[in-house]
DNA sequence: GTGAAAGCGCTAACAG
DNA sequence: CTGTTAGCGCTTTCAC
């Protein structure tokens, strides 16, 4: 086991290199090059040859010194909140499969909703020099991706926008929550409670424009009681609906910001004597079956369209910066067609 | 914009490199590696000098560079069936915790259960060089990745064995099937169906084994039309659940084998009037609300036990391979408290 | 405290 | 059809 002594710890547990592969197959270092990268201009026989050394001796290319000669890494990176959350799990899917029908690898990251942690992977994934970004912002400051993407990494912004010149691709939360909100109106609610998201969080705002449009649109005046922003931690969530519930003039509906409310709030109500009505934003697995009424938005659809853009980005497409909004779909399952009691 | 002629694609966007920072600064190269990797040596007033050269001319390491000298990516793999599924999300995103706390990305991609997808993706990442691999087998032929594993690439296998000699991390599939049927027994059943996946996955065979335990120890005689192993896919577990429920002597609970079919199986037995008992495993969001009961298995748990196991073997452990299982636990919640009708 | 030189494993360019 | 050379951007080594 005698090492040189320059490299005492064996890099790659001593793999074999193309040159080694050259050396037992008797050729130059390039033509194995060109039978690892499948190029013409081999004969049947040298490429067994080749071939037969690869096997033998399980060479396996170092992707990092091709990178490092080619400058494209044929990788993109994901960053979004938290990959654990029933609707980002579509949507990272969504996003790998574009990306392998692309002959790219995804590498994912989970920022919790934190900027700095954001920052931090974003960065991380720019030293990889992955081919191209698809972020989901947490923080609302993105100054430092200009630079980065002035330098070539391609950008696209999911969910929220980023507050930086970038393509973009929304669902239509300001659309769906007014239309759900002013289902629950249809349906004889006024006094209707929102509970959302942090109001850092763009989605959060934007759902809660959507409610004040509808309410405003009924000549309802919302009282501020009924209103509450903050995170989606159960215990806050629950606090914030038996809150309204339990006022002197409870609420009689609910409309919940996002899925980790919703489940929570379908909790609440579940312990609760009198029905009150409920529409959430986010469809839930399985809400078909407890009846529960929501605006649904198509994860999977949604990270496909931010992998396309970004693909046709690193595909060369220079037009102006794009901002795509999807549609959302109001599904009625019993839960926002109670009326009030 | 002229060009040389040797790189008519500027690479990574022509991003500036350690050189051209220290011409602007005035140092040698080496100087400023060590500045970016804030290794000592190095005066406060020339730091001071690179730090302002990097700021202005916008630099970012070169990771791949860095690799390729390094002969560490500071990156795993993590291969699964898919990432859309809710049992894997809370697994990926424990690996990804515990990744981060040791500074590695995680490239993530889904073998949607092929195992040529599967050996595609594991043979990509290992010419990443990743420095480890965490696989959800979905074939059961890894002699692939033997070689890998010899040439230093750390590999632990989740859920499933890997047919190699490997760290291993399962939950105890056979005992939680087991568990659960018996649950069913205890509770007046006799005729009991088990729903399952492919008898190609080996949790699925596990958890067979595990009903077919119970049965026996209950001195049942199972009937083939009892049993229906195959795809997840909606059509084709409610098809099974139908049969087993139609006929001339139906069975009057149901055992599912996995979370996939568990969700169609509820939706079939709430479409039907007698009731029908029903243990799945894999707990759900929102089951408690619909009185599922389940085996539940911690996915959370699983991930981060294999990615510290993982972490351990990259700090140099050397023991031999270790497997590990993972306890699954009953939660009661009325389904699987039904009596026969 | 600092820097020049070599080289990680591969691909681009160019000769033969 | 094949091989040689240079060099991607960084870290390692070693001399100053």
């Amino acid at each position: 086991m005698a090492e040189t002594a320059r490299h005492p710890e064996p890099r790659y547990g001593n793999r074999p290199t193309m040159k080694d592969v050259a050396a037992r197959a008797g050729v130059g270092l390039k033509t194995v090059s060109r039978v690892v990268n499948s190029e013409p201009g081999v004969t049947p026989d040298t490429e067994r040859r080749v071939q037969e050394a690869i096997d033998a001796l399980g060479f396996r290319r170092n992707d990092s010194a091709r990178v490092l000669r080619k400058g494209r890494t044929a990788s993109i990176g994901l960053v979004l909140e938290d990959l654990a959350d029933p609707f980002y799990g579509p949507l990272s899917r969504a996003v790998e499969e574009v990306a392998r029908a692309h002959g790219a690898l995804l590498i994912n990251g989970s920022s919790a909703e934190d900027p700095e942690r954001e920052q931090e992977l974003v960065l991380a994934l720019c030293a990889r020099r992955v081919d191209g970004l698809i972020v989901i912002p947490a923080g609302d400051d993105h100054r430092y991706l200009e630079q980065e993407i002035k330098a070539g990494i391609a950008t696209v912004f999911v969910d929220r926008p980023g507050r930086i010149d970038a393509d973009m691709v929304l669902s239509d939360s300001f659309g769906g929550a007014r239309q759900g909100v002013a289902h629950l109106i249809a349906h004889g609610h006024r006094r209707i409670g929102f509970i959302g998201d942090q109001p850092r969080i763009h989605t959060a705002t934007e759902r809660l424009r959507g409610y004040h449009a509808a309410m405003t649109d009924a000549g309802i005046t919302v009282e501020d009681s009924w209103v509450s922003l903050g995170s989606t931690d159960p215990d806050r969530v629950r606090l914030a609906a038996e809150t309204m519930l339990s006022a002197p003039e409870p609420v009689t509906a609910l409309f919940s910001g996002n899925n980790r409310v919703t489940v929570t709030a379908v909790r609440v109500l579940a312990g609760r004597e009198r029905p009150v009505a409920l529409v959430g934003f986010d469809d839930i697995e399985l809400a078909d079956l407890l009846g529960i009424t929501v605006i649904s938005q198509d994860a999977a659809a949604v990270g496909r369209t931010a992998a396309e853009h970004l693909f046709r980005r690193l595909d060369g497409a220079d037009h102006a910066p794009a901002r795509v909004e999807l549609p959302t779909r109001l599904i009625p399952r019993g839960s926002g067609e109670l009326r009030p009691s």
